[in-house]
DNA sequence: CCCGAATGTAAGAAGATATAACATTTATGT
DNA sequence: ACATAAATGTTATATCTTCTTACATTCGGG
């Protein structure tokens, strides 16, 4: 028995667009229930579906979660976008705030950083079609963009000698383990009132710091 | 019908180690498969017990996982231990083979990164019995070891004003984001023959000599 | 207008967690 | 010794979840 969609539009039978509504529901379960494991039947409901139905737009449970997780990126990649339209180029700020915008992106959808960067991620597939490697190079806007910045940062240093690629990687692995601990309120239990976006910027400003004294 | 363990002797119906045995059984069956998804059916087989015998012992699956996740600090831990007692206290380099050991901690047991960091962490319950919370401050004994070294090298830098627990804590989510991009090799991507513990060297030496510039 | 492709449904197999009811061993007190 | 309680194991099963199979309906191009 097919149901109506909520706007009472009798179309029967066929959705129109399932695979986005059911990436939609699937990514509302994991910010509600705060984890990953909602239930493929709860989704398909949500969209209006039977449980059958999801199987029609992905092959399994895990592609879905992968769906989920590129929504992720590409909300990601909008924040940054702003961003850096409205800071300076190469200034220390905007690096350090395209790194909070990270951890802020993480620490307000926690469920959702297990699966943008758990095992499921897109990234780790070895047997990569070139659709999925397309996807995934739009959806690392975030980082490419912080590359960017960094290398005009460099230039703005006068920085000749630096690898503008590696001191971009270090800021990635820096604000992702604070969004990490974060998440988990790890640092609470040594310093229980840290702000993890103080931690990012003293240490970021500390790093870069050292970089323009040996750029090596 | 019981059972006699691999030495022969026929101790029937009771296993004498059951517990333990299940935790050694789940992180063997993690360890393999990779993930964290291994079978409750399946630890308990390996231990030779039956499938409800591990209820009688861990309230439910994720009781079990938490043990698990212990195991793997207490191992970390160790490490830790081995490079604090070989190297010279509040050494440069003391500092960075704790990092690197971390890396290669998580690295070498992919699966047990997410068990001991996930949501389900013991790090992260609410209402901690007490005993729950001496197991997880014995069990953190590996960043205290890194509180110490910082502090041991501030002490040896003369830098007064310097805040060695918060200098640690950057450090560990250094060492944290750098792993956690190292199992989901995220960074090949970019850089395909990146070596992850010479970003930890350059990273932690760029940084310390930013500390060491303006300590603040 | 018709036929194939796409997309939906219903029913159910396979496999997992967790519980209930029952059996056996171990420990304890007298 | 012996009764009895507590701990620890077993079997059977309820329940839930994923995913498949077989079938139904709709859409779109010739």
């Amino acid at each position: 028995m097919p149901r109506d969609n909520e706007a009472g539009a009798a179309r029967s039978y066929h959705h129109g667009d399932l695979r986005n509504a059911l990436i939609v529901a699937a990514a509302e379960l994991i910010e509600e229930s705060g984890s990953e494991e909602f239930a493929m039947v709860d989704a398909a409901r949500r969209a209006g579906v039977s449980s059958a139905a999801p199987y029609r737009h992905f092959r399994d449970r895990e592609d879905l979660l992968r769906a989920v997780g590129e929504l992720g990126f590409c909300g990601m990649g909008e924040r940054m976008t702003a961003i850096r339209e409205r800071l300076p180029r190469g200034s220390t700020e905007c690096i350090i705030e395209l790194g909070k915008a990270y951890i802020e992106f993480v620490t307000s959808k926690p469920a959702f950083f297990d699966v943008m960067w758990g095992e499921r991620g897109f990234m780790t597939e070895q047997g990569q079609t070139t659709e999925e490697a397309d996807r995934a190079g739009r959806t690392m806007n975030g980082f490419y963009l912080l590359v960017d910045q960094v290398q005009a940062w460099c230039q703005a240093q006068g920085l000749e000698g630096a690898d503008p690629m590696k001191l971009a990687m270090t800021l990635w692995a820096l604000a992702m383990g604070l969004s990490q601990l974060s998440i988990n309120h790890h640092l609470e239990r040594f310093a229980p009132d840290v702000d993890y976006y103080a931690m990012l910027t003293s240490s970021a400003h500390a790093f870069l710091a050292g970089v323009k004294q040996s750029p090596g």
